[in-house]
DNA sequence: TTGAAAGCGGTACCAT
DNA sequence: ATGGTACCGCTTTCAA
């Protein structure tokens, strides 16, 4: 395996020449510069990171934070977190960080700690506290995708917007019985269902409508669990209901086509994601994506390592309605209503 | 920042026993070791990877390389890879490699070449011969999970068992017209789908049944997909599908319903994974579990870099069947046959 | 434009 | 059991 040192000596230079060749930075001479390059190539030889790292103190890694892998928001924010890293030249290490285990605890207390990159993302973290404190007393640069809660970088969905948005699409086709599925309660459980359902409520209250709400594990079995529940009690069943994501919005027509209840005809379902599989359920729902949240998100913690001057910024996104066909105006209404109400 | 030699100096010892001290490597005084660690500890002195990378070798961080994160599978075996290295107190690095990308070049190309880990996992990565080699020249141990057809430990499923397995179910249940559904051929395409295609083939030739065969994108909306064109034809309409995969299947059984094809009165469906939307389906299918696959592979991969002189091992599982109420005898059988015919 | 040499922060050998 | 010191391989200042 071949140094640096081997690299200069065969190609008659210093190794301080050779290092600004290669690396690119102070003078070299063209002519040197080639020949380092091309002894380098033919030599096969790949700088040794930690070397450098040690060096230089920057390591041209970047480390990943998020509770959960195996959700589709997750894995596509990921993925596109990767392809920007991947395009860049830096690795990706990445810490899982479930709620509540001892994993997580050793994550911030002890892996975190060791700084062995550059810069952090933060995805859909929630940190406590305690949590928080660690996170900035790394000292290094932290984009988050899903609010954090304080002076960090980040790129997110406007929450309550969209959750507004999708009401008010059911409320303009004539619902009146809107049910949202899923979240714990406006003060409790993840900072992203509170929201949605908060942008729900307001909503429904300034039209004057009754708010109602389900709990619902947010999955897409959870969905279908707490809508075959819901459904299946003729006095509770509404007429659309807002569902706190999109795999529980699926797992809730799952659960009424098991049920008879033909969306929408019946049963108007609104998501909010545009998950991989919401063409295929033909699933009204608020586009919000991912992948290119994550990919900002990169390119902005990219942009404050080389330029540690930049000031962190705070990206919002409105997310887009996408009118498919499982919302259409509530049963009984006269035909001549606007919409896309074909039936199933 | 306070190095080692802070930690040393306030301890009242050299450099060198602090080392000792704190990495456990050779003789310390018992009452010399436990001040140097509170003594450490109070500073809040944590090692520079790099210092200890560069002068051990050892980068305690293992990569993963692996051609999807948003598939069930891949994102599971993620998460039981991560979850035995964060134990063992090690880093993961990932390396996304999607079939033919140009980021898939530069992960073997570049990225790898770096060897920022002591040992590298594998999984699902059908390498090329270039690919192979790259991976090889690496010199560090390599696990794979799925074959990765050379001489490295392998972690996998007995797929060729397994859909051997299904397919004897659905003909014990008295099937006789079965149809394959994914994959491409039983000499191109994904291995997996490959050797299940052929272990369904050899089944059903060995009990002298006609083998057919429906491509399929192996995902949950293309099983959707192809199973609409398929059971939409009275002709070509079979009694049971065994699909190359849960995603698949669960595709399929959508594509029932919403065509009004009763499961499995009317149609048997049978998967491969125990995906965790197989209990939801009431999927017949057999049990693979990827995050112990990525765990064992894990265990696998620590234990040789702790002693390189340990044989590679290969690990072939066996697939257990797991019978839900997806499957049941053909439509017309006499009622006293054996099974689980529950009309669902 | 190039070279010499001093680190970067640990580890581990060799003495003591 | 402990200390002195020579690396690990690269970057970067300083002098030439």
């Amino acid at each position: 395996m071949s140094g640096i040192e081997d690299v200069a000596r065969a190609a008659g230079v210093s190794k301080a020449t050779a290092s600004r060749a290669l690396t690119g930075h102070g003078y070299v001479a063209a002519a040197t510069r080639e020949r380092v390059a091309r002894v380098a190539h033919e030599m096969g030889y790949v700088p040794s990171s930690s070397a450098a790292s040690l060096a230089t103190g920057r390591t041209r890694n970047v480390g990943v934070v998020m509770p959960y892998l195996n959700r589709w928001f997750f894995a596509e924010v990921l993925e596109g977190i990767q392809e920007v890293l991947l395009e860049s030249g830096y690795d990706l290490t990445l810490y899982d960080a479930k709620p509540g285990t001892e994993g997580r605890r050793r994550v911030f207390d002890d892996f975190l700690a060791r700084k062995r990159f550059d810069g952090l993302i933060a995805v859909g973290l929630e940190p406590d506290d305690h949590e928080l404190e660690r996170l900035v007393a790394i000292g290094r640069p932290v984009v988050s995708v899903v609010a954090i809660g304080d002076n960090a970088g980040v790129v997110r969905l406007d929450d309550e917007y969209a959750a507004r948005r999708a009401t008010t699409h059911l409320i303009e086709l004539g619902h009146t019985k809107i049910t949202f599925l899923g979240g714990v309660s406006v003060t409790s459980g993840p900072h992203v269902d509170r929201a949605r359902l908060s942008g729900y409520q307001r909503t429904m209250t300034e039209a004057g409508l009754t708010v109602t709400h389900v709990r619902s594990e947010v999955s897409l079995p959870g969905g279908y669990a707490a809508a075959v529940d819901l459904l299946g009690d003729p006095e509770r069943r509404p007429t659309a209901l807002l569902a706190t994501c999109d795999e529980v919005a699926i797992g809730a027509i799952i659960a009424a086509r098991r049920l008879g209840i033909p969306v929408p005809s019946a049963l108007s379902v609104v998501g909010i994601d545009n998950h991989e599989f919401a063409e295929m359920f033909s699933l009204t729902t608020l586009e919000q994506s991912p992948r290119s949240q994550g990919m900002q998100a990169t390119r902005m913690l990219l942009g404050q390592l080389e330029d540690p001057a930049r000031v962190a910024q705070d990206v919002s996104i409105q997310a887009r309605l996408i009118v498919r066909n499982s919302t259409a105006p509530p049963p009984g209404t006269p035909s001549v209503t606007v919409g896309v109400g074909v039936t199933s």
